[in-house]
DNA sequence: CGTATTGGATACGTTCGTGTATCGAACGTT
DNA sequence: AACGTTCGATACACGAACGTATCCAATACG
């Protein structure tokens, strides 16, 4: 008999469905405008479950965002990892094209940026997440430059530059739906960054 | 006697008052959370000020939205346009790094912008802002880099690129508030596509 | 200076979401 | 197979915000 919760079968599941829910609600209701009550019947179920799996909604929206937010660093390292040892360029830009542009992941992400900034909390989990993004992420990029004959100069102002860069595009792309033009701008522009931030290695260098 | 709005004198003060009041609330409270009664109460009126002069909530957020970011626009305009005749790249990164970096209305437009992204009608708005911003900036920065002796290769690109990294390197300063390093790697970046979507005129140009 | 009109305040009924307290049913353990 | 435990449903009371309908006061105009 646990103390705390006992965590069983039955309970892990409907939290889960739980969870599932709160993204699709909070996507497509805001971050403000979201009720205990649709997220319930998203999932099927009614309030009783909601109060005894979780004390709040804030409490969901947190356990949900981090569950995700790890799921999309861990993709977007997987994409960039499988560059490998193939062709320069092409490949690396093939890679950073294959990151998801998530319409209901930017929503949430972006409504809740915009919270965090009010609360110091908050604010740190944000920072936390960036830190691990660019721990996550980094030493991929690094490599696959590497492959590429790049020495990488500044190595956290290039991790900020991609995440910016990422998160401004991410944007135009979302708000052009049907102009391929906002795609092919956002890979030149990983591209031309790649490029400030790092060196050619020749067999003169070191 | 007008048949619509008279707009009498009096009528445009309270007006005002009920808008400026709007971008404070929706800033601290959120785009969803904010209510009717507490932007009156914020502009020191009753909800009966605000339903003789609005219809709806999202109507003032509206008219609150295009008079701020038409504002806004013509601040960072005029800032860009100081760079005049001045010394080469300096003045240029100077001017990038005295646009202003807003926390409220990052917030605000940041959860618009989520907003946009459920309702065609707003995601033409926003499209409409992201064209006017092109067309009101990047004549000046054309112009601002002819001075120090380069030429732009792609406007377009260019453009939506500034507009990306600008997005996306705000958060990042409003996120590390006493992290200088925050705001010289934003110049820094910005410089940095400048330099990327431009190539120096030499003297045997065309 | 007086009167008509407009702007804003007050009062009201309604809807919607919350959180708690209670109850019934599914689970798994021996 | 029986029984105790846990999970989720149902019922309830409360509060918050809305939108309208009505009323009083400030303003503009003759």
């Amino acid at each position: 008999m646990p103390a705390a919760t006992p965590l069983t079968a039955r309970r892990a599941r409907t939290r889960q469905r739980l969870l599932d829910a709160a993204l699709d609600v909070f996507a497509e209701e805001g971050f403000g405008r979201t009720t205990v009550e649709r997220v319930c019947e998203r999932a099927g179920f009614t309030r009783g479950a909601f109060y005894s799996n979780f004390t709040s909604l804030d409490e969901l929206f947190l356990a949900m965002w981090e569950q995700r937010s790890t799921a999309m660093v861990d993709d977007v390292r997987a994409a960039l990892a499988g560059v490998a040892d193939g062709s320069p360029d092409d490949a690396l830009r093939a890679a950073l094209a294959a990151i998801p542009v998530d319409d209901a992941w930017y929503r949430v992400t972006a409504e809740f940026t915009a919270h965090a900034l009010r609360n110091p909390a908050l604010r740190r989990v944000m920072a936390a997440r960036e830190r691990s993004i660019q721990d996550a992420v980094l030493p991929v990029i690094v490599a696959a430059l590497a492959r590429t004959g790049r020495r990488v100069t500044d190595e956290a102002a290039l991790g900020h530059a991609l995440v910016a860069v990422h998160d401004g595009t991410t944007v135009q792309v979302l708000l052009e739906p049907d102009d391929a033009t906002a795609r092919i701008r956002r890979e030149a522009l990983f591209m031309n960054v790649l490029h400030a931030y790092s060196t050619p290695i020749t067999a003169d260098d070191r």
